[in-house]
RNA sequence: CGCGGGGUAGAGCAGUUCGGUAGCUCGUCGGGCUCAUAACCCGGAGGUCGUUGGUUCAAAUCCGGCCCCCGCAACCA
């Protein structure tokens, strides 16, 4: 029997349609399920989306739909997460969702299974309750030891949960991380959770929620609902089958061979679940993979005109635009898979260009385009090597499997891509040494162009059928253009499997080049019909905050103290986006020193010398090592979901430390 | 002293595990070729490998100090 491999990414949030980031997470998992395919492992992938939770929840009741419909639109509705895995080509043998009824019964089963067990149990979560907003907070969470929402005191309060004792499994998690330092890659990642969670000592996890009912209902008490760890985690089971009977291939698959997951929650997957499992008698999955993450042009996506470089990260646009394959192609081949990197889209056009346009689709057309000038499309049998000539590509086309394969088995997709292009740079190199146009000028040297066709043809073969995992579509293409009919893991490790006399067609381009300036306009004028849509579609054009009903009595009121400030000096506060530093003449012929979080609206410079209204009685607080007294005040309001701040400017006339009553 | 990543040619990056001629793509300058998608091939210019000290016959790579950038976190009266 064929040996197993299981592969899974994470089950996405589907709250709201997925990007260019989850794409590239998708896509590495399928190249890495279809290699091993290619391998001949009996392959299970597994992808899927986490649909329970109060985001959600919330969403839906925002639309004035069930939370229920809000997923289904997202996950199975057109152009959502099922059509663009499909779009994307990716070759998942399950998509799993938390609300498919059998990963319900699961997630239920496994919850009493750990509380029977005493592992799961009922404590009390203590933390603040805002009566008014009916809400729930963490000590953390408060703003200024009040509720962050209304900003009215909270009180003392304690909230029913179950708690799974994650505690318990500090011991073993600890011999995990020591025994396998492998367990968790890349090692970087590894050092992040020793050093700031586990050395620290694991805490018990609360895994129920009685905040919010869109989740799976505990059975045996029906108040809660299970929270994300039991849910979401155990999906890569219950998809299996473990606990329901919708499955059955539970003991074939697991443990999971590799979980590719973000990097934001490599703690949950690398120290959670192995806890979960361990609770559950079951094996640890055998490797927990945290890639890095696709940023945005250093994060600054500027909406000044004079900046073109706004980034289309809508996948969807562009794999219609350059083609699935160059998309998927890109991803893999850009970025080191465990480390941050930077996506623009003249980069994507760029390595679209060099690599397949100019490289291998240019390879492809030139040589079978002599194929058929020089032969017709079919070579003769009759050929004549030239061992000097041919030794080097050949050696390295030949060798090319046993490279590559080193590299796909510890996920270095990148290195992967350079080794197979350094073999078609190697090709179109033989072109020229050995110049074909001129060995056609005489019949004498006619086995010679028919031998340098041959491996030229080889050579494309080979390198095809290791591009398989990455661009499926496109080496099809090349096959039928060259006519292979070997196109398996072992041919690519053989050299002259092609028949000599393979017909041979020229077909269209594979990767037509593209315009660079022409195209990064009109992605950028893409990207800016869209937001301008979608501000008009979903949003209101103006929102004002409603005014509040509760009536302040005119004593409080009265012990506010504003007043008339001018702007001495005004610094961005180092380390922080929002911040600005406000020095500012009061009146009291001492500064004042008042931070503001408008750095999003203001530049600095801009505010020297103006006349401001602060309110100077409230006490100090401190934020980001300044003290802040008082607080400047402002007028906001949104406008097509964007929020909008303006500083109350007042007329610079008035003296600096005047009282406003 | 919160945690982590990074600083290598004009731009973008690899190389650092395990020290030994600093590499790739773009750009630039010059040459070649005409089979091919104005593509392909060859050559040149361009680098104090952030800085500083140490270990060593030898440091981009190992060790220490410092500077700067970026995430996360925090904060956003």
């Amino acid at each position: 029997m064929a040996k197993k491999f299981y592969i899974t990414t994470p089950i996405y949030y589907p709250s709201d349609k997925l990007h260019i980031g989850h794409t590239y997470c998708t896509v590495a998992t399928d190249v890495m399920a279809r290699y091993k395919r290619m391998c001949g492992y009996d392959v299970m992938f597994l992808t899927g989306t986490d649909e329970h939770g109060l985001k959600i929840e919330q969403k839906a009741k925002a639309a004035g739909i069930t939370p229920q419909q809000f997923v289904d639109n997202i996950v199975e509705g057109s152009g959502g997460i099922k059509d663009l895995w499909k779009l994307m080509n990716i070759s998942n043998d399950r998509f799993i969702r938390t609300t498919d009824d059998y990963h319900v019964k699961s997630v239920q089963e496994i919850f009493k299974k750990l509380h029977d067990k005493g592992d799961i149990y009922k404590g009390s979560y203590k933390g603040k309750y805002c009566v008014p907003c009916e809400s729930f907070w963490t000590e953390a969470q408060l703003v200024d030891g009040k509720c962050p929402d209304c900003g009215r005191e909270v009180q003392d309060a304690e909230e029913e949960a179950y708690f799974f004792r994650l505690s318990k499994y500090q011991k073993r998690i600890e011999q995990l991380f020591e025994e396998h330092p492998d367990f968790l890659e890349p090692e970087s990642r590894r050092n992040e959770m020793l050093n700031n969670f586990i050395k620290p000592g694991l805490e018990d996890l609360c895994v129920s929620r009685t905040s919010f009912t869109w989740g799976v209902p505990v059975t045996f008490d029906d108040k809660h609902v299970v929270y994300v760890w039991v849910d979401a985690l155990s999906n890569y089971i219950n998809a299996l089958g473990y606990m329901n009977d919708k499955y059955d291939d539970f003991d074939k698959y697991w443990p999971a061979d590799v979980h590719f997951i973000g990097k934001e929650i490599v703690r949950f997957h690398s120290i959670i679940w192995p806890a979960l499992l361990m609770a559950l008698d079951l094996p640890l999955p055998k490797k927990v993979y945290g890639h890095g993450w696709l940023l945005l042009d250093g994060g600054k996506i500027s909406k000044s005109k004079e900046n073109t470089t706004v980034n289309v990260v809508d996948p969807v646009i562009l794999a219609q635009r350059y083609g699935v394959d160059a998309l998927r192609y890109y991803l893999m081949r850009e970025f080191p898979f465990g480390s941050d990197g930077n996506f623009s889209n003249e980069l994507l056009i760029n390595r679209i260009n060099i690599d397949l346009a100019n490289d291998l689709g240019n390879l492809v057309s030139r040589t079978t385009a002599m194929v058929g000038k020089y032969f017709g499309g079919k070579l003769p049998v009759e050929q004549a090597a030239d061992e000097e000539k041919d030794a080097e590509l050949i050696s390295m086309a030949s060798g090319l499997r046993e490279k590559y394969e080193g590299l796909m088995e510890t996920y270095t997709f990148q290195t992967a891509l350079i080794e197979i292009f350094k073999v078609i740079d190697r090709a179109n190199k033989y072109i020229d040494e050995n110049t074909p146009w001129v060995l056609a000028r005489s019949e004498e040297t006619k086995p010679r162009l028919a031998r340098v066709m041959y491996n030229l043809l080889e050579t494309i073969r080979i390198c095809s059928v290791l591009l398989t995992p990455f661009m499926p579509d496109t080496v099809e293409k090349i096959f039928a253009q060259i006519g292979a009919d070997r196109t398996d893991w072992d041919s690519a490790a053989q050299w002259g499997l092609l028949a000599p006399d393979a017909a041979v067609t020229k077909g269209e381009n594979l990767f037509p080049r593209i315009d660079l300036k022409k195209e990064l306009a009109e992605l950028a004028s893409i990207e800016a019909e869209k937001k301008a849509a979608e501000a008009k579609a979903a949003l209101p054009a103006l929102e004002v905050e409603p005014q509040t009903e509760e009536k302040v009595d005119f004593a409080t009121f009265e012990k506010s103290d504003f007043r008339a400030v001018k702007v001495k000096d005004c610094q961005a506060v180092k380390k922080s986006k929002k911040l600005l530093r406000f020095t500012l003449d009061d009146g009291t012929g001492t500064d004042r020193q008042i931070l503001s979080g408008i750095a999003a609206w203001y530049k600095p410079e801009e505010l020297v010398g103006k006349t401001l209204v602060a309110i100077v009685n409230l006490p100090p607080r401190k934020m980001m090592g300044f003290e802040s007294n008082g607080m400047l005040i402002s007028a906001v309001h949104t406008e097509y979901g964007e929020e909008k701040l303006n500083l109350l400017m007042v007329d610079d006339k008035i003296p600096a430390g005047a009282k406003l009553c």
